[in-house]
DNA sequence: TCAGGGTTGTCAAACGTTCAACTACATGAC
DNA sequence: GTCATGTAGTTGAACGTTTGACAACCCTGA
């Protein structure tokens, strides 16, 4: 890289950065403990079966699912082959596409979510949102927004969102 | 869980959520995805590197260095044997603690971290603080303080923090 | 000097992710 | 029709990380 252009972070910043990434640290591991030592369920697991709880009929083709969940095809497929060994998730042919696979959430899987998300949701209060003003969540949502989105990151090829930059999700979660 | 008890999140709360957890994918996808990429180095490395070069004589205990990356004795001892078989790091008897170990970076392990801070600061810069305003950056300061300190959060045992949540980095880094 | 309690670091097995084929199907041009 | 090209999804092997059991060691007090 070009020595001279190297535009270094402020004082501000670096200090931001890293408060940033000792929050983001000790946050994860605790959502992500939460999750497992009370429901069983790794954190990405428990995404997945959001997003197919929320679509239509509970189904989604798998590259729609890929993408959802900002995975790669080979990943979620894993992924789905063990949702479907608990019995979560079942897989089926897509009517319309020979080529394609839909993974739906089985009704064992919905209860499994359904008996999560209460631990999950009071975890995710007290790690971050009980400890914030309301303001302070705007504020979070704004910023997120602008990280999130606007100009493709150089650095990455995510295979840039045709659909995900203008995705705006305001459904259940927690 | 008591049911009726769980507190779930508010439809604010939900939002500023799931911008932040696709914000912190899209992030840290772009970041890690740029130091493996120009420099070869994992993210996980990179912090190690960081934390050793802003050491007196670049050196630290092992706990101490395990302790200032959020990170488990033994997830830290693999992966410095990992940075010794490169040559950034070599571990050294502890002169005063005959238990100890004490890893230092080399001169080798400190050129390449001096390569590789560049490209990163930029990378940063991109996927970050090019798109805040600087009052978005101190706004983004206090909120990631709020969460990374404070009440020990419920749901994990980090063997909570003696002199972790006191600390107040504001050194070099990207 | 010897035990007990606590700490420090290593090792091996379990798990998840990535990479690189590979199958199967769809689509458009000739 | 059929050929070339692109898309959907799966699979298995290599790789890296995390976990838990274990061994080595220090320090205090009898």
């Amino acid at each position: 890289m070009a020595e001279s252009t190297t535009r270094w972070l402020t004082g501000e910043e670096e200090r931001a950065w890293r408060l940033f990434l000792t929050a983001n640290q000790i946050l994860f591991s605790a959502v992500e403990g939460q999750l497992q030592r009370d429901s069983d369920i790794p954190h990405g697991y428990y995404e997945i079966l959001v997003r197919l709880s929320e679509a239509d009929g509970r189904a989604l083709r798998m590259s729609q699912l890929a993408e959802a969940s900002t995975s790669s095809k080979s990943r979620l497929s894993h992924a789905v082959a063990r949702l479907e060994e608990r019995g979560w998730v079942e897989r089926l042919d897509c009517p319309t596409d020979r080529r394609g696979q839909v993974a739906r959430l089985t009704d064992v899987g919905y209860a499994a979510l359904e008996a999560a998300a209460p631990g999950h949701a009071e975890q995710v209060r007290r790690s971050v949102f009980d400890r914030l003003t309301s303001e302070q969540v705007s504020q979070l949502a704004v910023i997120s927004a602008a990280i999130a989105t606007g100009p493709r990151l150089p650095g990455v090829d995510v295979t840039t969102c045709p659909s995900a930059c203008d995705a705006e999700p305001d459904e259940l979660d927690a």
